[in-house]
DNA sequence: CTGTTAGCGCTTTCAG
DNA sequence: CTGAAAGCGCTAACAG
């Protein structure tokens, strides 16, 4: 432990002035090689750090993000994910010297008062939203209030959609249901069916507009076939099943099913057991230990988008983009993960 | 946004000094109660909030605490209870005043370079270690450069446990299992199958132990019949259904079945289908959701003693307690979900 | 109880 | 290219 060096002590070792050594962390192009190298040998051997509080002070930056921590993993199931994202912004903010800070909040005012409390604070130069909604009072706060963000979700109003202080990544649901629709379509018969959400919310939506797309192209069926292959349920597993059974019945038959959520997949897959192929979303681990297949989102790239966004494409400080040069969205391709079926529910307990 | 209000923007305001106003905001106690309202009157309406890294800076403390995010998600299924502790920290941790960092390291040696990182830079006061292990490294590192930490998880070693200087929180597993356990005899045959890690892992063998227990206590059955209703295998899901099926055939018949974890309880539910009954561990998401029993960690009383061991009981700042007052570690006993068994793969499917 | 004086460790002018 | 001076916003001593 002990006292930690500083750019002083550093100086002294190495005989130079302090702001030398300040050169030589910041801008090492305005120092002569030969010094720098003297100071860099100094400060390893000295085992010097800046210190981060006072390097904040000074810039008014803190290099850090904030990132609230979803209140309950909802599900739980899909709520992996959150936690996989979280991983892949902390590993590459890292890398690029920042520090990600968590919060909580217990609504979307809440929320809104933690961005104040810690922009305020200067604790953070930016936030990462998730999970945004329909006319997400967050985003609106943030853009009235001057606040740099990035949203993991496209907003979903019309307006917001193309506005240039909103910046967002969002992974295109709607390709890789798509894509996960012409599989089964290959696989099998033309009757694959969809369990989806609600009309309503913009991300099942874009997903379900996914798998009509693909079944237009390559089912052949008619329109009133289609709308019998299609449901709409809460999230929640039991749903699955209940929906795999009421399309059977009304469709007479299945070749397929695409879930709009690994949850709903699960559900399904308990009904199907295995005479069908089951497609879920997300790419869960749920998803892995069972063995069926399911979109899988990029997380990394997701995170690697938000960081750039962040940073305008200059890495390291938080900062604008700027507005014309710097594009303001990234839309990330899904990756269809294919598996040969439920090899437990299916194949050896049945 | 605009220039934040600081110390002396509220002093001119309130008509005070800069210090009676840092001393509202530290040591209210000091400032004549009339004074002091003026001051908060101030502050409030300015919307002043100190700036935290010069805080940081004039006081040598972060107030922060740095917590890595494990790299894989493991098993996933499991995994999100990591998800869920750092949920509750962070929360708790938010009430005292402390922030939550995050970062992420490759392995044991890389942990400790980060430690080295993130304490050098005063960027946190302490650290919190989950899944510490046999020998670990970290805590070693962290005793002898005099770190502040706290670990979530026993250190297995011999010395270690009770070393002063290793403040920790774990879960009594030993007793979950014990209560789980015995839960199943009470409601079935007194042939109540164990299904475990290859021993070697102080958390696996712990559980075991419970189990053990109970069985000895409440079972009736001999040692040499015990042995046949044990097994030990790696946590992945199809390793649970395989344990299942050779413990049915070892011991002839199950009445009910104790798992190390919810992986493999849900492996051994795809084998017995809900047959007899099987607890998990962790009450996972899947848990809930396939409405099995699980033997639920409290990640809330977890994160409490934590924070209670950082700040010593006296909360807000991060020290050590006193070695003799103050408790050196916590078991936090955890609690059986009870559910009615498989509802899917169970009743409904099979 | 209140104000004055200093300085945490760093970076950013601006001269040399 | 290097050095000297100044100050980010805050709080801990001490003196009034």
């Amino acid at each position: 432990m002990g006292a930690q060096p500083t750019v002083t002590d550093v100086a002294g070792v190495a005989g130079v002035s302090r702001q030398t050594v300040s050169n030589v962390l910041n801008a090492p192009e305005l120092v002569r090689p030969e010094t720098r190298e003297r100071v860099q040998a100094a400060i390893h051997s000295l085992g010097y750090r800046p210190h981060a509080s006072a390097r904040r002070l000074r810039t008014q930056k803190s290099s850090t993000i904030g990132i609230r921590l979803d209140p309950i993993t909802q599900d739980g199931i899909s709520g992996s994910i959150l936690d996989r994202f979280l991983h892949a912004l902390t590993e590459q903010a890292d890398r690029q010297g920042l520090r990600v800070l968590l919060f909580t909040a217990t609504g979307p005012e809440d929320e809104i008062e933690q961005f104040r409390r810690l922009s305020d604070a200067a604790d953070v130069d930016a936030f990462v939203l998730t999970s945004t909604f329909h006319g997400d009072p967050r985003t609106e706060w943030l853009i009235e209030n001057g606040r740099s963000f990035v949203t993991f979700g496209r907003p979903w109003g019309i307006d917001d959609m193309t506005d240039p202080e909103h910046l967002w990544v969002d992974v295109d649901g709607r390709a890789g249901v798509r894509e996960a629709t012409a599989h089964l379509l290959s696989r099998g018969g033309p009757r694959i069916g969809f369990i989806g959400w609600p009309s309503g919310s913009g991300t099942g939506d874009d997903r379900r507009a996914g798998w009509l797309e693909a079944m237009r192209a390559g089912s052949g069926l008619t329109e009133e076939e289609l709308r019998l292959l299609d449901a709409a349920v809460e999230d929640v597993v039991p749903n699955g099943a209940d929906a795999v059974r009421r399309l059977e019945q009304r469709a007479g038959r299945l070749d397929g099913v695409v879930c709009v959520s690994d949850s709903l997949a699960l559900g399904a897959l308990t009904a199907t057991a295995g005479r069908i192929p089951v497609v879920g979303y997300d790419d869960t681990p749920v998803a892995e230990a069972l063995g069926f297949s399911s979109v899988a989102q990029q997380l990394d790239e997701v995170a690697a988008g938000v960081l750039e966004l962040l940073t305008g494409a200059h890495g390291g400080r938080v900062q604008r983009g700027d507005p014309v040069t710097d594009p303001r969205h990234r839309l990330v391709t899904p990756r269809l993960v294919v598996r040969d079926g439920p090899s437990l529910i299916g194949d050896r307990t049945l």
